[in-house]
DNA sequence: CCGTTTCTTGAATGTTCATTCAAGATATTC
DNA sequence: GAATATCTTGAATGAACATTCAAGAAACGG
């Protein structure tokens, strides 16, 4: 017997950097080898090949934000105001000049669209399990009456949703902290309106 | 002397339609000349490569687009009315299952994000030209009184080109008609209130 | 401390790809 | 209709790539 050497939760979480930075795609196994410390072999042994790496990324990046998701939203304040923290934090990302500017959820759907069926169908899964966080916090917002019942908590966590993937797009042509501010805020206004 | 044979036009609309398809990166010279009928040595004495024909395709598109854009706001009816019409198409782009499905730009424009100064300025210029003519439009309404002029122009340009981008996002998993259909018309609906 | 098992290493493999180029074809000019 | 200029053709080239595999290294069990 023998233990692998590796911490996967690290070589993992390079690899989602790697990709993010640069694509599936265009991130060559030279790449990967680098990001990880790991030789071709390991990576083979480990995940199968690049596609499984991919995957596995993809599902750490899923828990990862899934914490990330329960961090924001833990209570300790009213709902609108963890939302409102939750939105500064994604413009925050958008700004910040460094790979992990872009989703790699977003940037792989991007990518992958009618290329990779079961890739594509693990990314919306998580994206789909993502957007009902965001809805049970509205509905939870309006069970406590910070936000009037009027319109399908599901309805706005769609709209919201859809804004965000626009906001990370916009980043991409508009880096400037305040028009993405000013977005966001429009954004949490019509929302929550 | 000797003309070329192939229609200029043709050729990179079956580009631009080919890029979109798998993107610029997993669109093989092989798709290429298979798309546009071109053998490499024509599209290399043409268009010098690959990205040569990317960038020529990038111009086609910009003329295409723009045109059509005149055509919905021709001024034949009311500004709110040629909008609401022109975010319609949209989504009926996004339902329709072909590749036009995606806009070039904002495929590309993923795809590319600090990898090719040149192409990403392009690209940027294109979608700050488009965003200036929504921006020209929401004005135009505003000056004929369809519009109040309590918020600026420019801003709610912004904000409906953000959300036309998480729009087309949105549209890769959730194609359903109806839900793109109301999301566009809630976009509508808060840029014109 | 030996045998076994498992992991690591990185050069080798075969494929795919963008690009080139020399030969052939076709139009234009005089 | 010959000469010239330009375009077309598609096989050849070399680089980059994902993947494999056999040899080496290290831990574990007895």
């Amino acid at each position: 017997m023998r233990n692998a050497e590796f911490d996967r939760e690290k070589v993992l979480r390079s690899a989602m950097t790697a990709f993010m930075d640069k694509g599936y795609g265009k991130t060559s196994m030279q790449d990967l080898t680098k990001a990880t410390g790991l030789h071709p072999g390991s990576i083979y042994c480990a995940f199968d090949n690049k596609r499984g790496l991919l995957i596995a990324a993809l599902e750490q990046y899923k828990t990862d934000r899934s914490a990330e998701f329960q961090q924001f939203f833990s209570g300790k304040h009213a709902v609108l105001v963890e939302l409102k923290a939750y939105l500064d934090n994604i413009v925050q990302e958008c700004i910040s000049c460094e790979a992990a500017k872009a989703c790699l959820l977003t940037k792989a759907l991007n990518e992958m669209a009618q290329q990779d069926e079961d890739v594509q169908k693990i990314i919306t899964e998580n994206l789909a399990n993502w957007q009902q966080g965001i809805a049970d916090v509205i509905a939870l917002a309006q069970s406590k009456g910070e936000l009037s019942r009027e319109r399908d908590s599901q309805h706005l966590a769609r709209f919201l949703v859809m804004g965000i993937y626009g906001l990370r797009t916009f980043a991409h042509t508009h880096p400037e902290a305040e028009t993405l501010q000013q977005l966001a805020e429009q954004l949490f206004a019509d929302v929550t309106a």
